[in-house]
DNA sequence: ATTGACGTTTACGTTAACGTCAAGTAAAAG
DNA sequence: CTTTTACTTGACGTTAACGTAAACGTCAAT
């Protein structure tokens, strides 16, 4: 069984995923993700990639870089942790909520903003007579 | 006629909107509120008060103060302005586009959680036969 | 041997939105 | 007159998420 060891390198990941290389380290840093060596350079798996791809999913979800590794932790897919997921899920549901709050206040403000609009022209109007 | 000037301290806002002194005055700095003064005391008048509504919701809103502090400027209710107003509808659009994303990116990722549980419950059972 | 491409670490810089003192003023209350 | 209370202006600190630059390593190609 010869395992196929596809690796990347960091601008390959860069590249593919459209982040910088010191994106790639930073979250290295801030250990969101970590890469094996070959000598003094990162190699990156496709679990690498995996976990990227996740980051930059919690990022356009709305959430912190922290938020988001927390949340990897979660997701393990190794640990088939039942309670876990749910965790994972109830994070996901409280986010939902926040966004679902913002977009009330959007669609007040607008509903507001054209009501202002539709009265505005109205007294144009009534200029005009 | 005597004008009520009514107007409130530095804390009254304070209090009043939840938010900290120190949030006042850094909102000052920035422009977005310029109270009057009695000797070296602000002094908020109810359009000041308005003023930092408006500044607050557009933050519930998801906008950044700079952001704020231009809807703020077209919001001008004195300068009847219909182009400005629909420059001012057409910001709220676009955030309301962004939040939009946001919530289908939440959704699809609630989807693929449930699906997961789903599936992991099932993967159970099947051990457990 | 040198150049160039690619990568590394270290470390200071940047923006946003305040927090957190420190030191001073002004006016009311005792 | 002194204390208290409320407020003022600096000015440095903090967190997040990188940007930017300096100085150095390595390996293949010329």
């Amino acid at each position: 069984m010869s395992v196929s060891a596809v690796s990347y390198s960091i601008r390959d990941l860069s590249r593919d995923f459209g982040v910088t290389t010191r994106t790639l380290r930073f979250y290295e840093e801030k250990g969101l993700l970590e890469p094996q060596r070959q000598g003094h350079r990162r190699l990156y798996s496709a679990a690498d990639r995996v976990r990227l791809k996740l980051i930059l999913r919690g990022k356009r979800l709305g959430f912190s870089l922290d938020e988001s590794a927390e949340l990897i932790a979660m997701y393990d897919p190794e640990s088939n942790n039942a309670a876990q997921l749910r965790a994972l899920i109830d994070k996901i549901r409280e986010q939902q909520g926040r966004v679902e709050e913002q977009q009330r206040q959007v669609q007040l403000m607008l509903a507001d903003l054209q009501d202002w609009e539709r009265r505005s022209i109205q007294a144009l109007h009534v200029l005009n007579d």
